[in-house]
RNA sequence: GGGGUGGUAGUUAAGUCGGUUAUAACGCCGGCCUGUCACGCCGGAGGCCGCGGGUUCGAGUCCCGUCCACCCCGCCA
């Protein structure tokens, strides 16, 4: 019998004192040889914890020579016996009441030196990490965060299932839709010059699938997005995608209540208060400068817009002239904390989302300012921002003018800034939220043809009282989505809508989009005939699990809760994925590339 | 598409005003060590300074270009 055919009898996490005496086998790996010369310790490892092996002369010589050669990250196992570690007891470790005193080793496998080390806290270039990504993944953290990710959707299962809605897959290869997220595309070598679409999400299938009577669905299911990148997107994630028919935004909201509740019990042992609170869309822009805002600390923002409207100081009077909008971010106490030069730094920081400055105001004694433009203004322009925005002495309110879009922007920015600076944010709080009412249709770019977008997406119902706006052009801005998001900390977390179910809607929101009759059925014809034979109402709401798994996992990066991502450009760093295709591929497949071939980094 | 940060030994970093042989820690290799758990002590090896070009008597350092990674804006119905 060998080492290996017997199988080992224990985890490295878990032999305790009550162990003590009984003969056990561990497999796992080196993390660390201590050699002295006599005892040789090993750390053996494996996902579940740290065991102590030693290995000694006098108890079994020629394991102890073997043990001589052991080095980090090799594979090994091991027999022995489990022995207190009397006095020599390793608090750190949970195994450290114990060692086993080896009799036998058998190395499974040798491993060259590791590019870096297997340690918690490693501060190695991530991109050597995603080249390295075996190695990596031996980690504890993402060790811990990838069975994190198994238990969140284990315990958001176990809900569903209950529930009785039915896990359906579908398809990935899809009919290419223009519009909205970019596609990535597949070329069908049985008809040459047509694509396929990698599925951006399944919305139309689930649409689907409620006209065909499968009244409570939901998948898990991967999405595919070729857009520009960040810590937070990448191209292929994952979804709990889930649609029901007849549903209201209330059943929706108690759906995820539920299951954010059985997450959070289950994973972490955290209670989360249900219901959760709602914000509209307008009130969370206005308050808090995004509509996915972060309520674990409060710092709310104000308009004064029209406070400053006309007044002497010119960069708060031309913004608003300008048509633009000037808000304040009140910092309660923080005048003596916040140096002149912290103030003074303040207009970099916010360059990265394009605004020109920050102005400031320390407050005073009875309401007077202290700030290098407060001369331009009148003491009673002053007075009013300091009732609107609560200012007291020893405040300091920060200002932005600018767009509406920038100042949004950079004030929710600082408001993150500040509260971090000034240790706001309670880590052990979830603040869900639901953001509501969200508009239906925003305007596009200039130069992209129709003149407004779905801010959701175009099956989106609209407020049962704003319909008859979308008849008048100038209104279409004021139409209310039946659209909802998901907020928890301040990441989107999920997302859904109530769906058009009668045809007229379907058909005057298609017009506002500025989709004609011809373009709607070469695009959506097959949901457009499903809808002709009694299609359910019914909405539904997608959770996106590696941001979820992100916020629970507290990871500062999707990177960090995927097995194998991709960099920002979407590489695979690990495969060396996208790579050119041979010419024959591309012949069977009728196509061919005119981009040079590219010319790849040394970096 | 745009803005920013970074790339020097296996790893993380230092490297001044452009100047002789590019430093340190950890890791690695060899030796010693029977109670370590950030083991210790002695010795050693290890470098296309991301890549390409330019300026210069001389470039890790200055200039131009480029690649890669990360952060952000746009984008993500």
């Amino acid at each position: 019998m060998t080492l290996l055919s017997e199988g080992r009898t224990h985890d490295c996490g878990e032999l305790r004192e009550a162990d003590v005496g009984s003969e056990v086998r561990l497999f796992g790996w080196v993390q660390k040889r201590r050699d002295h010369g006599g005892a040789v310790f090993i750390d053996l490892r494996d996902r579940y914890g740290l065991t102590q092996v030693v290995f000694r002369p006098d108890a079994e010589a020629a394991s102890h020579e073997a043990a001589g050669e052991l080095r980090s990250e090799f594979c090994i196992g091991v027999r022995g016996r489990v022995d207190s570690r009397g006095d020599k007891k390793n608090p750190k470790l949970p195994t450290g009441e114990i060692e086993v005193t080896a009799s036998e080793l058998t190395i499974f496998s040798r491993s060259e030196t590791p590019p870096f080390l297997i340690e918690d806290d490693i501060d190695t270039r991530e991109a050597l990490r995603l080249s390295h990504r075996t190695l990596d993944l031996r980690r504890a953290p993402l060790q811990r965060a990838l069975r994190q990710r198994a238990d969140v959707l284990r315990a958001v299962r176990s809900v569903l299932d209950e529930r009785r809605y039915l896990e359906i897959e579908t398809p990935f290869l899809v009919r290419n839709t223009p519009g909205g997220a970019r596609n990535f595309l597949v070329p069908s070598r049985l008809e040459r010059g047509s694509v396929y679409a990698l599925a951006e999400s399944p919305q139309i299938y689930k649409q689907l699938l409620m006209c065909a009577g499968f009244d409570r669905y939901y998948q898990i299911v991967r999405c595919f997005r070729d857009e520009d990148f960040r810590g937070d997107r990448q191209p292929e994630f994952t979804q709990i995608d889930i649609e029901q028919s007849f549903a209201t935004e209330e059943q929706i909201y108690e759906l995820i209540e539920r299951l954010m509740s059985r997450v959070f019990a289950q994973v972490l042992e955290v209670p989360l208060t249900t219901p959760f609170p709602r914000l509209t869309y307008e009130d969370a822009l206005a308050r808090f400068g995004t509509d996915k805002p972060d309520l674990r600390y409060e710092l709310p923002l104000c308009d004064v817009t029209e406070t400053v409207r006309g007044c002497g100081f010119r960069v708060f009077a031309g913004a608003v002239e300008r048509g633009g909008k000037v808000k304040a971010l009140r910092l309660p106490g923080a005048a003596p904390s916040l140096s002149r030069k912290d103030l003074d730094g303040l207009p970099a920081l916010v360059k990265e989302v394009g605004a020109k400055g920050v102005a400031y105001a320390r407050i005073q004694a009875e309401g007077a300012w202290q700030a290098p433009f407060a001369k331009t203004l009148d003491d009673e322009v002053k007075a009013r921002v300091n009732t609107e925005t609560g200012a007291e002495e020893g405040d300091v309110l920060l200002f932005l003018a600018d767009g509406a879009l920038v100042v949004n922007n950079a004030l929710s920015l600082l408001r993150q800034h500040m509260a971090d600076r000034f240790g706001l944010i309670d880590s052990e709080r979830w603040a869900p939220v639901w953001i509501t009412d969200f508009p239906l249709l925003e305007r596009t770019e200039a130069g992209q043809g129709s003149e407004w977008t779905a801010c959701h997406h175009p099956f989106t119902a609209p407020h049962p009282d704003d319909v008859e706006l979308l008849d008048d052009p100038t209104r279409y801005g004021d139409v209310r989505a039946r659209a909802y998001d998901f907020v928890l900390n301040g990441v989107e977390a999920a997302g859904g809508s109530i769906r058009i179910h009668q045809p007229d809607v379907q058909q005057r929101v298609f017009r506002a989009l500025g989709i004609d009759e011809e373009q709607a059925r070469a695009k959506f014809g097959f949901l457009l005939d499903a809808f002709r034979y009694g299609p359910p109402p019914h909405g539904g709401v997608a959770i996106g699990v590696d941001r979820l798994v992100m916020l629970i996992a507290g990871a500062q990066s999707l990177r960090d809760v995927m097995a194998f991502p991709k960099s920002q450009k979407g590489h695979d760093l690990l495969s060396g994925a996208p790579s050119p295709a041979d010419a024959a591929q591309l012949a069977e497949l009728g196509v061919s590339i005119t981009a040079p071939p590219p010319s790849g980094g040394d970096g």
